[in-house]
DNA sequence: GTAATTGCAAAAGATTTGCCCCATT
DNA sequence: AATGGGGCAAATCTTTTGCAATTAC
């Protein structure tokens, strides 16, 4: 099994009527082993290693569609202004290095805010960014 | 005076070496009476009605300069991919709508926040967001 | 077989930049 | 008077899209 979001990702698509496709697979695979939270062009560039004629409209299709699903997050760094995908595995919060960029995760959050915020109606999703110096950086 | 952060501007030029223009003035005059979240587009099209010739790349030219100078700060929007300024006059976290991309501000949020992740070091800066339906909407 | 998806290339959309001229200091 | 900033237009960068060929079902 490549991924184990392998049958998540077929039942979805039977659902909504699409393919299981080998660049969906792939794409999903990478990120499921890939926290550095990568942008477009990085997923491309690496995924190309496996599949040497994807294109960089297959790769943004299918982030969409895997996003639109649940399976990413796209973030959005003010560092250098492009998206970011991550797993969504969890609800989570990021903290993004202004120096260098890097993004980590930052876990067990969901609690505080979903409390927190119960008055406004459902909260579909929080994203929540700190910006500041990483410890490599100070 | 036609803001009231027209001194901590004229302060921060100062320090810089930069110039008071009536572009920059007007452009952190439009944001502190609107806090409508407004694209960069929007501010143009606005700020054109009292300065007719002022170009797109003013407009972006000093808006990155206000918020580069923490008089502004910029908000990435899922729902239309753009950014979108608001004032910086205190911290709070963002609640935006799903079906008609509407922004809110949630006022009295840093507390927790800053708080909570004390042990990460410095942040420099909060950006949270609540995606959900607003009550217009549902 | 047929309908969805891909690869490719062109287009679109947002933002930045170079250059010459004008306005602020 | 000196020079930083503005206006304009072109360039850049990310992301989307149209279309013919390919692939999954």
């Amino acid at each position: 099994m490549i991924t184990n979001k392998k049958n998540d990702l077929q039942a979805c698509l039977n659902k909504n009527g699409g393919r299981l496709t080998r660049q969906k697979l792939i794409i999903l695979d990478f990120l499921q082993k890939n926290h550095n939270h990568p942008t477009a062009e990085v997923i491309y560039r690496t995924v190309r290693k496996k599949l040497p004629n994807i294109s960089l409209g297959t790769i943004y299709r299918n982030l969409n569609y895997l996003a639109e699903n649940d399976f990413l997050i796209e973030l959005k760094s003010k560092y250098d202004n492009k998206t970011h995908f991550d797993i969504n595995n969890q609800d989570h919060l990021h903290f993004i290095c202004l120096n260098c960029g890097i993004i980590y995760d930052i876990k067990r959050f969901e609690k505080i805010l979903q409390g927190k915020f119960k008055n406004l109606g459902k909260i579909n999703r929080i994203e929540c960014s700190l910006y500041g110096i990483c410890k490599q950086c100070r």
